[in-house]
DNA sequence: TATGGCCTGTGG
DNA sequence: CCACAGGCCATA
């Protein structure tokens, strides 16, 4: 689940059920998990208590009493969930966090694609650039920093040197709002098409946390493009398409997001 | 820029 | 069987 939105969520709750608990017993149930996370390390968080629970771009940071950070990263399908110590656990558990109030926090994560870690601060972090959803962005800072970018818009979107938390359908979302080709090159973007991208971003992410807050689903679309090849545009009905870039798929209008 | 790797699951 | 998956890193 791991866009800005989906790991802000994630973190709000994670926030409910650790904060000011200890932790009794910490386990790692995958091999790709106890790379990281030796018996030593594991038994270090025994007695542990959880000050706080942060987020840098998609990146979770749990903060102990100790003073150490356990890094946490969700890749492509990690999620939290929690159950009562003892009881059955969910599927695709990789990782769990047992506590001194009978509940246990797990990392579900079906590819096993997700991190855990200690860090030392956040100078462990990759680089990341500024929140993609952080409201004193402005348009002449993202121009500038779109600047000498080679390459289209929608690849150079999902770096996130640039801007911190921006995946890979609300980069096609973000374009979509924006009416700007996915192909367009990133640094010859004229000033107008950048104040509108910056919109852009802004929608597609407040979009995703309205969504991410309805624990209500079932709900007409989720996206207004991502993952709706052939189906009407929601602007101009003409056929979205989805081409690929850099590996990943792109999904846009083709009459209404202009080069 | 493209490929492969990490992993497993789903759907055609 | 194959393609593809909301991420990211190392490699030529």
């Amino acid at each position: 689940m791991p866009e800005l939105p989906e790991v802000e969520h994630a973190v709000r709750r994670l926030r409910v059920a650790l904060v000011g608990r200890a932790i009794v017993r910490a386990r790692a149930l995958h091999r790709s998990l106890r790379r990281s996370m030796t018996p030593a390390r594991l038994r270090s968080l025994a007695g542990r208590t959880v000050r706080e629970v942060s987020r840098r771009g998609k990146h979770q940071l749990l903060h102990l009493d100790s003073g150490a950070l356990l890094h946490v990263h969700f890749r492509m399908t990690g999620d939290w969930e929690w159950h009562a110590t003892g009881a059955p656990s969910p599927a695709h558990v990789r990782f769990a966090l047992e506590l001194d109030d009978a509940t246990t926090v797990v990392l579900s994560d079906s590819r096993a694609l997700a991190t855990v870690a200690f860090v030392r601060g956040v100078a462990d972090l990759p680089a990341l650039g500024p929140e993609a959803d952080d409201p004193t962005l402005t348009a002449d800072w993202l121009r500038a920093a779109l600047r000498g970018r080679r390459g289209a818009i929608k690849t150079v979107l999902l770096d996130q040197r640039l801007l911190a938390g921006i995946g890979n359908i609300y980069a096609s979302e973000a374009l979509w709002h924006a009416q700007l080709s996915p192909r367009a090159s990133a640094a010859s973007l004229a000033p107008a098409r950048v104040t509108r991208l910056l919109a852009g971003i802004r929608k597609a992410l407040a979009r995703g946390m309205a969504r991410e807050g309805r624990h209500e689903e079932g709900e007409s679309h989720e996206f207004l493009v991502y993952d709706r090849e052939g189906a009407p545009c929601h602007r101009c009905g003409a056929a979205i398409r989805r081409l690929v870039q850099g590996q990943r798929s792109t999904y846009w209008c083709p009459r209404c997001q202009r080069v």
